[in-house]
Parts: C-alpha cells; structure tokens; sequence
DNA sequence: ATTTGACTTAGAATTATTCTAATTCATCTT
DNA sequence: AAGATGAATTAGAATAATTCTAAGTCAAAT
C-alpha cells in the first residue's frame, strides 16, 4: 500500500479537522508510511520511508507532521528508555514489549479492560488519563506463538 | 541525613562489591543524595546536591556514579517521555505517577505479585524480566490522600 | 486578486548524555 | 616501602535526537 485508502484518509481528515489542522500531502504521507509498515519506527526511519514517496520533504517537515498526528490522536509516541522516540498507529488498548537483543518494540494486545484496571492501585488523589505498560526481556527461540 | 548511615554504607560496598566494583566517596556521596530526598532528581539535579556536600565532583563522575549504581541494581532509571533521565533508589516492586502539571513523579506502591501478575498478558514466547508501569494525568485537589 | 494564516523547509541551536585522554588514587607485588 | 597495575575521576570535546528560527510557499477566505 503506497498511498492512503479512502477510509483513512476520512479517519484523517476528520481527526485533524477536530484537533483544528489541515491534512496536507505531507501528513497524510506520513500518516499512511505509519499504517503501511506497524514495525514502530522512529523519525528518522520514517523519514526515510516517507522520502521515498516524496522525495522533496524534509526531516523538519516529518517532526512537524508526527507530532500532528499525536496531537490529533491518531498516532502514539513510545518511549523506551533513552532511544529515540518510536511511532505507533495502534489505538487500541495494547502494551509494549521491548526486545533487549534486538532492540525491536512489539505490540502486546491485551484484554479489553485490563488496563483501566490497572489505575485501581493509585490511591485516590492521582486521577490517571493514561497508562503505559512496558515489558523488557528476550524472545524465547523455537516457540512459534 | 548528610552522610551515608553504616547500614546504607555497607548495602552500597556489597552491592558494588558483588557487581566487581569499589566503593568510593563520590559513589557514597551520590548514595546519600539519592536516599536522602526520594524525589526522582535528573543527573542535573542530582550534580548540584552532590556538588554542595563535595564541591570537586564533577559532571562526568556524577553520570559515572549513577551508572555504576544502577548496574549494582541498587538504583533504578525512571524514564518519562522525552524527560532527562530519573533516578529512583526505591527497591521495592512500584509504580509511577507522572503529574501533567508539575511534572513531577510519584512513586505508586503496588501490592506484592502484581508487577509479576501482568506478565500474565505476554505470549509465550515474550520472556520478561522487568515490567515498567507509567501512569500520567493530574493530581486532584484538596483530597489529602 | 489580495490578504491571512497555516504549513513547509533548511539549517542553526539546544541539550542530555557519552566519549576521550589525561590524571589521580588505591591496592597489589616484590 | 617503591613501583606497577588498573580502576576511578576529571574537564572538556563530541554526539545525536529534537526543537527552534526565519524565510518561503501554499490554500482558503474575503
């Protein structure tokens, strides 16, 4: 998939259009380098990948539309330690597991629920909008699930 | 507390003595900063409060005691967005609270096996060996607990 | 058609952190 | 005790992800 569907391409639109920003050719570039490949990249990765589709953006401009796109909902930012921030266009609920021989992030669904269960340990005065679950550690070799 | 008790003195050697490294002054005085105030300081932060009780140290051993620390596992790093890094000498099995207003972070105590209990959510083939638990929202006003 | 303001762009600036190379220091050997 | 060995400390340079700046482009609105 080289460019946006329709139907995302609405899910943008509408998204910007409700957080007040335009979509452009530039964000929904980005926005479709992101669906297109689910591998959690990182600016600089999705610079790459967007220039190939247009040659003519630059790093600037990708910073500037990543950060469009969180802030309209659409993408989230994954931080893992000290490495640079990593992109995520999953929206549902999921949490994140971070590879320490390979340094790759996978995705880790997890049952409806699980996480706004999570924010029963905070005591009452700390009123969480969201959470964040990370796991670290290897992939076992040979184990095909 | 200015100075290092004779029990945290001795937590610190054997700790440092079992990853194959000394204790020094400037790794007991970096201690002491970091047990003395349970406030999550950055590296900055922590050099300024180091630098008052031994004004010689300097910036380069501030991050070398800190890392050395850690690698003791006597430290832990907190990592929040794209924040300098935190550190946390609270052992015991937590979570964090990151206020959007202040910035500042909370230690969540949880109770025992719940850390290990989400690991739960992992398949398989996902081997963790840390689990990191990040909430973020605000703090509700005028509830004392 | 002109204005307005949002968007894009290249490159400079920032900043937390790491690296380098030189020195100091503690411990070990003789 | 003197010298050797390697760990630890230090100041400052280097790095790298990200943000900022200022100029230019473009699309929509008047």
């Amino acid at each position: 998939m080289k460019r946006l569907g329709q139907e995302d391409k609405e899910t943008l639109a509408t998204a910007l259009d409700h957080s007040g920003q335009r979509a452009t050719p530039q964000r929904e570039t980005v926005f479709s380098v992101l669906l297109d490949q689910r591998d959690h990249p990182t600016a600089d990765e999705v610079y790459a990948r967007t220039k190939s589709r247009m040659p003519t953006i630059s790093m600037a401009t990708v910073y500037n539309c990543l950060e469009t796109l969180v802030s309209s909902g659409l993408v989230k930012q994954v931080n893992i330690e000290r490495e640079p921030t990593r992109y995520c266009p999953n929206l549902a609920p999921h949490a994140h597991f971070h590879c320490r021989d390979t340094g790759r992030v996978y995705d880790v669904p997890v049952p409806a629920g699980t996480m706004e269960k999570l924010t029963d340990v905070l005591p009452g005065k700390y009123q969480a909008d969201s959470v964040e679950l990370v796991f670290r550690g290897h992939l076992s070799k040979g184990t095909s699930s």
